[in-house]
DNA sequence: CGCCATTACATCGTACTACGATCTATTCGT
DNA sequence: ACGAATAGATCGTAGTACGATGTAATGGCG
């Protein structure tokens, strides 16, 4: 167990994270050429995209984010200082926050998510062949 | 043509950047744990797997990780002073900076290597069920 | 073969973002 | 009803990528 890797897996490792980056570095672009920041863009997919009922709270966005709770509710701040987020208290409960989009912010988000969906395509074409390689 | 996306594709899209932030989440605690920052990681990756002939110079460096030049400068000068990598001008152009992996750097990136192949195996599994409902 | 544009890298100051630590408000268990 | 736990908000800090700029080496061209 735990056997080394092979010349062959190193480079498909390295090719990953190379095509990953070059994923993320288009992301980052499109996003700030839509007047978004990478972060906020992130932000707005995964309101739109929240899969439970409802809005998401602060906490359930740092854990789609992968955020400490704290670096998730100064995300949602700063989005929704720019008008992208809208912050509810939950009627449910009081302590919670729940996040929703503005129509500013769904509209910046559908471009974006066109342009993706492309994009997401022609990385997982790329992303199988490198990896297959890992065996 | 830019058709809107449906609701399953942008949930879609967020499960894919769930899955993309727990990756990264995971291979950035592998990497502190093994006392490296996660882009030292990546860095001494980028060597390791370089395709080309020879060690990758610094520009080369900067390609594979979507950084400025000056950017994946200054990432390794902080892995050379941490021994991870050793520069060696080019002596075929002395404009150039070589980079290679010392015993060190060699031998941190293997145990991290082990792991991420593990964890990229089951990313590839997660990665191409979400993706599917893009079409 | 000598000059200058280009390439490759280094240095310095700045900004963004995530985090640790801490504080407040609300809810829950008993 | 009251202490513990949960959910957020706030403040200061650190790491990293970037822009702007400076320096050294190379190569093309008359």
């Amino acid at each position: 167990m735990a056997e080394p890797l092979t010349e062959t897996q190193y480079r498909s490792l390295a090719r990953f994270r190379h095509a990953l980056r070059r994923f993320q570095r288009f992301s980052e672009d499109a996003a700030r050429s839509a007047g978004l920041t990478p972060s906020q863009h992130q932000l707005l997919l995964a309101v739109r995209g929240f899969d439970g009922p409802g809005a998401p709270s602060v906490t359930a966005i740092g854990e789609l984010l992968q955020l400490q709770l704290h670096s998730a509710g100064e995300l949602v701040a700063r989005a929704a200082s720019n008008g992208l987020v809208e912050r509810r208290t939950d009627p449910a409960d009081g302590r919670r926050t729940l996040v929703h989009l503005t129509a500013d912010g769904t509209a910046m988000l559908e471009g974006l998510s066109v342009q993706h969906r492309d994009e997401l395509r022609r990385f997982r074409r790329e992303m199988n062949d490198v990896l297959r390689e890992l065996d």
